[in-house]
DNA sequence: TCAAAAAGTGAATTTGAGTTCATACTTTAA
DNA sequence: TTAAAGTATGAACTCAAATTCACTTTTTGA
């Protein structure tokens, strides 16, 4: 054989490969993975239909892996939030709120990779991505519970629970803020709500 | 015109009519929506294809019409527990062990008529039974909020929340029972937990 | 009994998206 | 320059369901 892919040849490979997911990512940002076609996808990119199938062997393995990049965004930033200072109380009531408010301002990806179904292969994943939410709570819930801040509880169902109660309030399909609050008011409630599950004592009287 | 339907000729046709709901509710039962085609009902019926098409104008209408049958038996169930007698405290408990065990022992019908995507039409249904299902809990959060029972909080929020942790805890896709706790203690755990958001005192430091 | 109107039939058609494939162009290294 | 390997193309193919339709059978009231 002649022939030899060259460093260079790889690496534009490898670039076209990412903006193709790129390109998948934005489109789910706007029109969840309902939106998102092999043909759309091509014409969004410039390229025919055939060709994304030089970089993805099937529609399952592309979902795949737009939907691996788009949650490990987002997984990254609790994260970083849930492992900074604070008390576990300030830390969870702030990994709450961030999760909330993302969630919010960006309706259609939290929907999509909350609930659309799109694929057993990705249903699996989707169970880790889940996991991986809850386990950034629990670490928390497991710490107050140690230092006697949160109530003695089942830690899975708390970090579980967590995430139910913003899919359901801010992430299903039209939900929407009532009126009556504002955003960072409803925020707040969300989290006073978990809170009072959670830890011993919260000013729970307060109103608004 | 010669031809004019007799009263045994219409209720004949309402019985076949009904009884092709109540199979496709049977089938979205055992395997969710996505079990149920023309093909299979007219199957399981006893009846041609073409024939379902003299009962229904098309798929969207028939399921709309199964997924309203096999939510209002849900919502009664709830709803006749919630205005049954007892405190707020009381109700409001027995109505998410209701709804929860309810959801464990029909995981396949609960995950269709809350989750799984099916056609527009039944999604704005949809909003209809969660909203239903809302209200009810809802209607006791206010009633104990009056009788000082219950933390002054936006019942729309507690309201939904205890639907999103159901959700969440019990019905997603292959989410099961942490080993650790029977059905009964989990129940138990999650009615304590909903209920620590939102009684005034609840036995909390009770430990399992 | 008879004709009009419904109800029933199931093979054929439609539809919409994923996937393939014969063909053409591009890159590589001798 | 050339041949091998890779990449690009997009029309054609596939596939599973929904939907249609020409035809048969049943019901009704005169």
């Amino acid at each position: 054989m002649v022939y030899k892919a060259t460093e260079k040849t790889k690496a534009h490979k490898q670039a076209r490969r990412l903006l193709l997911i790129n390109k998948a990512v934005s489109q789910i940002k706007s029109g969840g993975f309902t939106s998102l076609t092999i043909e759309s996808l091509a014409q969004d990119a410039g390229i025919a239909v055939g060709t994304v199938y030089k970089y993805f062997d099937c529609k399952a393995s592309l979902c795949l892996e737009v939907f691996k990049v788009a949650t490990e965004i987002e997984l990254a930033i609790i994260n970083d939030i849930s492992s900074g200072c604070g008390t576990p109380n300030e830390r969870l009531g702030k990994a709450i709120t961030t999760f909330s408010r993302r969630a919010i301002h960006s309706q259609q990806q939290a929907f999509a990779l909350i609930f659309e179904p799109i694929n057993p292969l990705v249903e699996m994943e989707r169970l880790n991505y889940r996991k991986a939410y809850a386990l950034i709570f629990e670490k928390i819930i497991i710490e107050g519970i140690e230092s006697k801040e949160f109530i003695e509880q089942s830690t899975y169902l708390a970090a579980t629970a967590i995430v139910g109660i913003i899919a359901e309030v801010l992430v299903r399909p039209l939900s929407q803020l009532e009126n009556k609050y504002t955003e960072d008011q409803f925020i707040e409630e969300i989290k006073q709500f978990c809170l009072r599950s959670i830890a011993c004592s919260t000013p729970y009287n307060k109103h608004y």
